[in-house]
DNA sequence: ATATGCACCTGTGTGC
DNA sequence: TGCACACAGGTGCATA
């Protein structure tokens, strides 16, 4: 479900609840993950303080008092929510967090793909291949053509390759490419350079928005106050196939790439 | 280097 | 109603 936008709206959603806060206990009612869960998780984060959230990618790194990090990813299902520590637990609530008072961090993940892990940075193992983050301040045109340059994958899949770029998935990477005018099946090294400069431009002006507008939802995705977002009112392409192109009235196409849903308008990308 | 398929899970929508 | 099936915001691995 979320990608760079939905999490940076976690992420400032979150912060004024937990940063500074004291955890007073922790509970983990499910530890079967894709990663599981460490054993000792609830003790290595009881007692211990937020300093900040900090997000790479698609990644929220909560610093801790004591040089450790807890990192979680939210796969495809995941969510983070604050709420009364007297609210019930519902189904899907694997971890909560209480915060001292009355608030406690729920996070939820139906289909658990996600991840939680705590240590210190240079454990944490998974940041070390994360790429760019394109609402980074040195991102740009001639960042992006060092990373498409010679690659013969097509261009969609380059700006989703969290190794190469952090933080576009599926949704984003259609509404990115939409609005640079480029087909999503570009081989990467073919585009030239003021495709380039309109995607890297794309890339910012299309998230930053997402951002503003506190990210998509499409059935579930909520904000760490429960508050859904709105971006999926501006789709130009996601899912919506046959649909008029907002521009020139062409119905969308939609094909499959690197088997993820792929729409795009014939006319206004080529 | 790259492409494809599958695996990991649950939930939802569709067609019969 | 029930059932089978396709598909969903992500990632990682095995295989070609």
């Amino acid at each position: 479900m979320p990608e760079l936008p939905e999490v940076e709206t976690i992420r400032r959603s979150l912060t004024p609840y937990i940063v500074g806060k004291r955890i007073a206990d922790v509970e983990v009612y499910e530890r079967r993950f894709r990663q599981r869960i460490q054993r000792d998780l609830e003790a290595r984060l009881r007692g211990r303080s937020f300093r900040r959230i900090e997000r790479r990618g698609k990644y929220l790194l909560f610093v801790l008092d004591d040089r450790q990090c807890l990192l979680l990813h939210l796969g495809m299902s995941g969510s983070l929510e604050i709420r009364r520590a007297r609210d019930p637990v519902v189904r899907h609530d694997h971890v909560r967090v209480r915060l001292d008072g009355r608030r406690v961090l729920v996070f939820n993940d139906p289909r658990r793909f996600g991840l939680l892990r705590v240590g210190n940075r240079r454990e944490l193992h998974e940041l070390d291949r994360v790429g760019l983050d394109p609402l980074d301040d040195d991102w740009s045109a001639e960042q992006l053509r060092r990373l498409a340059r010679g690659r013969r994958r097509p261009i969609k899949n380059v700006l989703m390759d969290q190794r190469l770029l952090a933080g576009i998935g599926n949704i984003y990477a259609n509404e990115i490419l939409y609005q640079a005018g480029i087909r999503p099946t570009r081989r990467a090294g073919s585009l030239r350079r003021r495709e380039l400069e309109a995607l890297a431009t794309a890339t910012v002006t299309v998230l930053g928005r997402a951002v503003d507008l506190g990210g998509s939802s499409i059935s579930d995705y909520v904000d760490g106050e429960g508050q859904p977002g709105n971006f999926q009112l501006h789709f130009a392409v996601y899912d919506r196939y046959r649909q008029p192109c907002q521009q020139c009235a062409t119905p969308i196409r939609r094909i499959v790439l690197g088997g993820r849903s792929t729409f795009y308008c014939p006319r206004c990308q080529r």
